[in-house]
DNA sequence: ACTAGACTTGAGCGACCGTTCAAGATAAAA
DNA sequence: TTTTATCTTGAACGGTCGCTCAAGTCTAGT
């Protein structure tokens, strides 16, 4: 296959915002088409489909965030990783990102077995980022800075659920102010 | 006005468990029409457009909840009633329900400014919830099974996080065994 | 039984949906 | 420059969307 003469990766990107602020179905793809400057025909010739199109955006979203948890990572303790990812996450800067929403929890809210292929797509996305939680925790626990008798796959179910739970409600409630107190003692349980 | 021939609470009862399981966008007034067994005229004299009629699912559903959590409140102390509330609504019995979601967090998920009103009055019945948990909290200070110095506003954002977090996490992950466990954690926090 | 008035019916409106494909544009090979 | 292979274009397709309304049906009052 030829390259494309339009940026695939600038494409997705671009996908990726209205598909993440409005969803996937209230997303048209002449939306799309408007928003990245694409016709119906290179659209089609490069994803197949507007399920196939989503399906890779979540796949650059998931991805992302694994990398911004792993650039955390580098920098500091396993822990201090995890509880800054977290806090970027909850509490976001200036918006912005599209939605307060994590996209793939949004995307898991919305489908049901209908778009049955999408909706596992972000379910295993999930999981692997549970699971890169998991990885943490037990680095954190060899460093001493978590209880060594605790579950590490359970922390991690419990980080998620924390997260899923503050990302839900910031999007129902503006108040981000106390969101960082939920975070801290969240972590603070953890010990 | 003279009377419908047809039943309204039936009407939205069924209209309920398309929107709770599809979600508003996913959800065609024909998909409706079939399952409520009536024909445009009659839903539009009624309800006057989707939206109308969402909405009047959106307050059926938070009026449900809340008489539910009061029916809790009249037999038990107030901590357990709140208890009981959340493992009733975590840990779903044998999935009557259209989705492991709460339809008013999922609706707050879906819907963008596009749909304005019927995200506010989605926002407004989640406090109005939130609320409902804040009062039952000070009735158990007072009775002296939670902690008195903490805010019983703060520790009803707490539950509603929690509520929103493990239904979320239920809905992306199956296994809900040991989802009971965190509910009990969670109100083990509170004493 | 008849009439008046409210409710229900269902064909159908214009708009938009996801998608296709013949025709045109473009860049590399010859 | 010409050929060839690929990508891009955008009109258009069949289908579905939310919704309307003239015509038909039912019920209560007389």
């Amino acid at each position: 296959m030829k390259a494309q003469r339009h940026d695939r990766q600038e494409a997705i990107q671009k996908a990726t915002q209205l598909f993440w602020e409005k969803g996937f179905h209230a997303t048209s793809m002449r939306n799309i088409q408007d928003h990245i400057d694409l016709r119906p025909g290179s659209i089609y010739a490069s994803f197949g489909s507007k399920e196939g199109l989503f399906k890779e955006t979540l796949r650059c979203y998931a991805q992302s965030s694994l990398e911004r948890l792993a650039g955390y990572a580098e920098t500091m303790p396993a822990l201090e990783a995890l509880q800054a990812f977290m806090t970027s996450v909850v509490c976001r800067p200036a918006t912005d990102s599209p939605s307060d929403m994590c996209m793939l929890a949004k995307t898991v809210a919305e489908l049901t077995e209908e778009n049955g292929e999408l909706l596992e797509e972000a379910k295993g996305h999930l999981k692997r980022i549970e699971n890169a939680f998991a990885e943490l925790l037990v680095l954190a626990q060899r460093e001493g800075t978590v209880d060594k008798n605790r579950d590490p796959k359970r922390m991690a179910s419990f980080l998620q659920i924390q997260l899923m739970g503050l990302r839900a409600y910031s999007r129902a409630n503006g108040d981000d102010k106390q969101l960082q107190e939920f975070v801290d003692e969240a972590f603070a349980s953890l010990h």
